[in-house]
DNA sequence: CTGAAAGCGCTAACAG
DNA sequence: CTGTTAGCGCTTTCAG
């Protein structure tokens, strides 16, 4: 192991004693205030930049109650369509100075009660989301509403509660399953499968409504044979490590 | 949208209003110190609870000089072994009461550098981090040696920079690789292919050193034709979305 | 058993 | 142009 010596970070109040001014005349100047004099200003943020000076996080969060963090919860990582929206959010987050605390509920309701319990502290300033499977199936929403309730907002994708008032961003489900059996069967294909490995969830229910219609807009018969769902204790044990 | 008020969460000090004592007393109640009568504790602790008091994790922090979270930092997300070790770590973090910030470096030297910095600023104890390929190839460590020079600790994992002095966790890639081909060897296969996204990296190369020893020891001809090796530029075709 | 005060690092009135 | 002070929410001596 290598080791590691606790090391004190460069503070204003190291560098106010370094020139023999007032932590409040640094924190000014740092912050490149017109009240200080550009001599004073030049040698302090020269002395920071060198000296490596970051403002502490938590100092500011404190100040600003706001810790420009986003507490992003999902439901897994080991799927390509999550890991594509993370790296989606990360993405933007970084570009808007945010930052991404992310958590796995692993599909499960107690894990996902538990991330946000523990993150309901100041540690973000809202929680972007998509619910996992077991909290869809119990239809248990309380975790979700304390929290809007406490102040802290929630953004849902994907998996989301409708009846729960907060900001939601979905895919169309049913129309997406619709179009593309019209799409197949314009390309000359008569017999259409219907695959899910979450028909136990609105979207996947979304889906298969829209994968019926699409037959029926096009006149293909429904045939049972066609349809495919791999069930919960499949995809478990599948979901797994 | 949704609409969100700003919403005080309670503080200490709300809860020593409410019973009219002083600030010091419901925080060592709240800790359950011995100093404080068992009535009295009884009354803030039960007052807390069903108020949904939190201590403030940025107070805390800053407090503590510990943020108990841990700055992740990974190449990609789009790739199976990299999603298994981030919920590896996310579970492991989690269960040791650590939360994880993770950022993605997107292979890109430039984007990691960043983020360590936006990360060294106290709002995390550490980090974990696989190097950006860009990194490795660029040979350009800097930003990593600044790091633990200013105190913050680094723990690499499978593309490690051997010469940063840091803890390190690594696959054996040149045994596995040997040990992979002995193995289909007595299987009784005969042409044994050798494919690789990352022949420019140094696990990619420790590979297909294993590769060509394991061949050589169980007696099988090195054949150019089986080695296929996916480049730099078709990788990064394949990275990108 | 309870409270006052200092301090973590920083900002922002308000004085001078 | 610079400094003093209070305060963000919390813990921790030190007094009482």
């Amino acid at each position: 192991m290598a080791n590691f010596v606790y090391m004190k970070k460069l503070t204003i109040k190291d560098i106010a004693k370094e020139f023999n001014v007032s932590i409040s005349t640094v924190s000014k100047a740092l912050n490149d205030s017109y009240e200080i004099s550009q001599a004073t200003k030049d040698k302090i943020q020269k002395y920071a930049k060198e000296n490596n000076y970051k403002p502490n996080f938590n100092a500011l969060s404190l100040k600003n109650r706001s810790t420009k963090t986003i507490g992003v919860i999902m439901p897994t990582m080991l799927n390509y369509f999550f890991a594509q929206v993370f790296k989606g959010i990360e993405d933007a987050a970084n570009k808007n100075g945010y930052k991404v605390i992310t958590c796995i509920s692993n599909q499960s309701h107690n894990k996902e009660a538990e991330i946000i319990e523990m993150l309901s502290n100041g540690s973000i300033d809202g929680f972007i989301l998509s619910m996992a499977k077991e909290t869809e199936l119990k239809n248990d929403f309380k975790h979700f509403n304390e929290t809007i309730e406490n102040g802290t907002p929630i953004v849902m994708f994907d998996r989301v509660a409708h009846s729960i008032d907060c900001d939601k961003v979905i895919a169309d489900d049913y129309n997406g399953a619709l179009n593309t059996v019209e799409f197949l069967h314009k390309k000359g294909h008569k017999k259409i499968a219907f695959i899910s490995t979450m028909s136990d969830l609105q979207i996947g229910k979304q889906r298969f409504l829209g994968y019926k219609k699409g037959l029926e807009n096009v006149g293909l018969p429904f045939n049972d044979d066609l349809v495919v769902n791999i069930l919960e204790k499949d995809y478990k044990k599948y979901e797994k490590k």
